[in-house]
RNA sequence: AGGCACGUAGCUCAGGGGGAGAGCACCACCUUGACGCGGUGGGGGUCCAGGGUUCAAAUCCCUGCGUGCCUACCA
């Protein structure tokens, strides 16, 4: 038996044990009898803690994971977590300076020691958070991105790229973050407009007399300028090419140049130029062999080119430097001016572009077959408006800067001669150089961006680059599920590596989700205050309503808008579906359901309708997952359990518990019951195997582990399903008259009943007692074509028959009166519509001759109904 | 600057060429024996605006307005 009410707390905690315990999560490499289905976690950071978006995240993939599995499939779910180079390394810095201590402090080996130690300790946090959401992943396969496998797998990539020339190492300019001090991917700069200035600024001729005004935002920047540009075809200028300017405050002479990317309508059409920290002032320099003078070091702070400036932070600089130009005459103008920032996704530190040698990812051949492969439909990716987003971004991919200066990651597997200046990049570490035999090599001190390893992920948790069996078993994996903020920092990147390594594509389908954000459609963050925490929720309602509410609102392409209220309505509904479990439990328990042998024929009415509609359930919801429709998939159950069982089956069971049909009413009870929560298992699997455990019938020892409803044609039924329906309309024809009219439940109310047709006629002679019960009528009277229709009566109209409930006595006649009037006149205006356009020649000709027919129904309909009414409304006068 | 979405009931959103839907909120009634985390009934909408295609448009197309997001080397 359950318990009165329904508790998530031990519950959730007992069944994720019983799970583990029986391995249920674990999926055979071995098992060839099954087919393959797989997934791979979208591996969260070590350093984090599950929020909205994971939650929602992996809420879909273990629907996706559970129905999978119960319908007979070999699955998969492969976990992990990322080492999150810049991240963790800052959160591990970040502890040492609250113990007074810095990296530096410790040295490089000694640091990691720490951060391994730090992941020991903290590093497992998400990782039972996502437990505690009822994750089925198959824990034994447990990867991290820092793993030995995985980074064996990272080694033989770049060794591969850098010696297919895919992998080189320049001179750059470079998106530098001056907090991290790390050069960062284009992808991991956040641009932002924002209020600043611009600036003009003149620069005297060498020469003679005149200068150039030229405009700036980062003014600073002036101080490595080398020259001055302007077009070629600007007149202004034509003169002035090839002379010299005098640098202000500097006072170094520096060319002008003509070069067609400088607009001319920009500005003064002169560009001044700082080839060391602008890319496009980088290209230029480049085509003409321009000086390049860096200004800055690592730290943003003006270094000896800098003149008087050295030692400045780069803003306090530009505020000096204002200053100066100002009070010698040379800041003709400064304006308000909205610019373009670029901020460090980690530390939102302003970005510097930095020259410095860095390592690049060549990545136009890789994209070029990324780019084929969804073409080809080889992989898809969905909702499809994402599909014209990916392309955009390979068409005009960008090489990828991989190297960063930082200590945690995986260190670049290239050496340095000391003897020779060789490079040498390989697998394994070189004890000696290869040309010139010294063994004096010096390691490469750049770590790989995580996303190197994280591109890997598909085929790196699985072995490669031994060839093992999970891999020829699991890859590629069905479908990658995953938000569509990491479509090119992460997807696009597998997709490359996974076709280049692979030779196949990392996976079938990308279904990517929206993101969570809070109920006004704001982003969630700590600055706002609207965060809602994922543990808070189940903590409160459980992890079952926090799921289900997760995936309700999971609708393709949407925002995801949560809210406490919403995730409480959804314990209701977990609540819900106890009591029923409650019913139906105390109304089989003692019967012998196994012994029972269903005989169609015996098989009430309402047994048979709620079987067919068992089964449409069961395809809607199939058809909903198959298609990654989450929200709908979650309509139909909720649907279907509460409004159809629930409202209507479990209260037509009450009656015919009582008569002779009862054995198979507990049966169907049973049934749809144990086959509703197997429905309902892969979005709340805490609570429905709670229940289940308790069922009778059970053909496997957890309902994770059974089959997932099929549709049953043998048990389908659309015309009794139709007929059951004409009686539930005439329950809710008097329930309607009860309601609109104030009659108090307890009162007892005589019908009358007059049918379209014999055939319905007789039906009721059987069911009698539902309507009574269900309407709380007193006595039913059927008439005939020719019967006297009671006098100073309500009436319902339904398709089938008409419902008049007599009520002198019981109501004002006046206020019943003014309902009907109220559905004539609507009626009538629908009926106004329906004959327009039945007159309409050009409807009758061209529309389909099933809208014509159709349309023509309604009308009857209609004309039957007001007609109905109307006479209602004189009987009224009695 | 380009691209992509989205404007439907008070709120959050489904739907998507032929009778306007759900949940929550609201109103009325109800100690009916699974459930008041409940039951029954009900009110409420020029489906952003304007044009076009069509026999028929909330739905398809265009324009505008509004909102959100993404991409970009505009000093």
């Amino acid at each position: 038996m359950l318990d009165r009410e329904y508790d998530p707390k031990d519950i959730e905690q007992k069944w994720y044990d019983f799970w583990m315990e029986k391995k249920y999560f674990h999926a055979d490499d071995k098992d060839g009898q099954k087919k393959a289905y797989s997934i791979v976690i979208p591996p969260p950071n070590v350093t984090g803690v599950l929020h909205m978006g994971h939650a929602l995240n992996n809420t879909i993939q273990d629907i996706m994971i559970r129905y999978k599995r119960m319908d007979g499939y070999n699955a998969l779910w492969m976990p992990g977590t990322d080492h999150a180079g810049i991240a963790t390394q800052n959160v591990v810095e970040r502890y040492l300076t609250e113990k007074g201590m810095s990296r530096h402090d410790l040295g490089r080996e000694a640091f990691i020691d720490e951060v391994w130690r730090w992941r020991e300790k903290h590093g497992g946090l998400i990782i039972g958070q996502l437990k505690r959401l009822g994750a089925s992943c198959d824990w034994d396969r447990i990867r991290f991105t820092m793993d030995e496998g995985l980074s064996k797998a990272v080694r033989r990539v770049f060794v591969s790229l850098y010696e297919e020339g895919l992998i080189y190492r320049g001179d750059y300019i470079v998106n530098w973050c001056p907090r991290c001090h790390s050069a960062l991917s284009d992808l991991e700069v956040e641009h932002e407009e924002e209020e600043g200035s611009l600036w003009h600024i003149r620069y005297p001729l060498a020469d003679g007399e005149g200068d150039v005004v030229v405009a700036t935002t980062r003014p600073e920047t002036m101080l490595g300028d080398t020259c001055v540009a302007v077009n070629p075809s600007d007149e202004r200028y034509t003169s002035l090419v090839g002379k010299e300017v005098v640098l202000p405050v500097m006072n170094r002479r520096i060319p002008i140049i003509a070069d067609h990317v400088v607009d001319k309508d920009f500005g003064t059409g002169a560009v001044k130029i700082t080839p060391a920290h602008d890319l496009n002032d980088y290209e230029l320099s480049l085509r003409h062999g321009i000086q390049v003078i860096v200004i800055m070091d690592e730290s943003g702070i003006m270094n000896e080119n800098a003149g008087v400036y050295k030692g400045l932070d780069r803003f306090v600089c530009r505020r000096d430097l204002e200053g100066d130009l100002e009070e010698q005459g040379y800041l003709v103008d400064k304006t308000p001016y909205k610019v373009p920032v670029g901020k460090c996704y980690r530390c939102k530190s302003v970005i510097e572009p930095y020259l410095s040698k860095q390592w690049f990812v060549k990545a136009g051949p890789l994209a070029k077959e990324a780019i084929k492969a969804v073409e080809e439909s080889r992989t898809r990716i969905l909702p499809k408006q994402w599909e014209k987003t990916y392309y955009e971004w390979m068409y005009n991919i960008r090489d990828w800067c991989i190297s960063r200066q930082i200590w945690w990651g995986h260190r670049i597997p290239a050496w340095y001669c000391e003897g020779c200046e060789e490079v040498i990049v390989s697998e394994t570490d070189p004890v000696k150089c290869p040309r010139c035999g010294s063994e004096d090599l010096r390691q490469e001190t750049d770590v790989l961006d995580t996303w190197f390893s994280s591109g890997l992920w598909p085929f790196s948790t699985m072995g490669w680059p031994d060839d093992t069996q999970a891999l020829k078993r699991f890859y590629p994996t069905d479908v990658l599920i995953t938000g569509f903020d990491i479509l090119f920092f992460w997807v696009a990147r597998m997709m490359m590596m996974g076709i280049k390594f692979m030779g196949e594509v990392p996976f079938r389908d990308v279904y990517l989700h929206a993101l969570v954000r809070d109920e006004t459609g704001q982003k969630m963050s700590k600055s706002k205050g609207n965060i809602v925490d994922p543990i808070d929720e189940m903590n409160k309602y459980g992890a079952d309503a926090f799921r289900f509410a997760l995936t309700a609102f999971a609708a393709m392409g949407r925002d995801v808008r949560i809210s406490d209220k919403r995730i409480q309505g959804y314990r209701f509904f977990i609540n819900k579906i106890w009591n029923a479990g409650k019913f139906v439990l105390s109304n089989i328990e003692g019967s012998d359901l196994q012994g029972v042998r269903i005989e169609k024929e015996k098989l009430s009415l309402a047994d048979k309708w709620i079987l067919t509609k068992l089964n449409r359930a069961i395809e809607d919801t199939r058809c909903a997952l198959e298609e990654y429709r989450f929200n709908d998939a979650a309509d139909t159950l909720y649907q279907f359990t509460w409004h159809t069982f629930c409202d209507w089956f479990i209260e037509l069971s009450k009656p015919m518990m009582n008569d002779e049909g009862a054995p198979y009413t507990r049966w169907t009870l049973h049934h749809v019951f144990k086959s509703l929560l197997e429905m309902l298992h892969p979005i709340i699997p805490f609570v429905s195997e709670e229940i289940w455990q308790s069922m009778q019938g059970r053909q496997a020892e957890s309902i994770m582990i059974s089959p997932y409803p099929s549709v049953n044609k043998e048990l389908d039924f659309p015309d009794e399903a139709y007929k059951m329906e004409c009686i539930n309309d005439i329950v809710s024809g008097v329930r309607s008259i009860r309601g609109e009219a104030n009659i108090s439940p307890s009162v007892m109310l005589d019908v009358v009943l007059k049918f379209k047709s014999r055939d319905m006629e007789d039906l009721i002679g059987r069911y009698r007692v539902l309507i009574q019960d269900l309407a709380r009528v007193k006595s039913i009277k059927v008439i005939s074509d020719q019967g006297q229709r009671p006098k100073k009566c309500a009436l319902a109209v339904t398709s089938e028959v008409e419902v008049y409930v007599p009520l002198e006595g019981v109501i004002d006649i006046d206020q019943e009166r003014n309902r009907l009037d109220k559905q004539i006149n609507k009626a009538r205006k629908e009926l106004d519509a329906k004959q327009k356009k039945l007159a309409n020649r050009d409807f009758l000709a061209k529309a389909k001759k099933e809208i014509v027919e159709e349309q023509q129904r309604i009308k009857e309909e209609l004309d039957f109904m007001i007609e109905r009414l109307i006479k209602a409304h004189s009987l009224l006068e009695g």
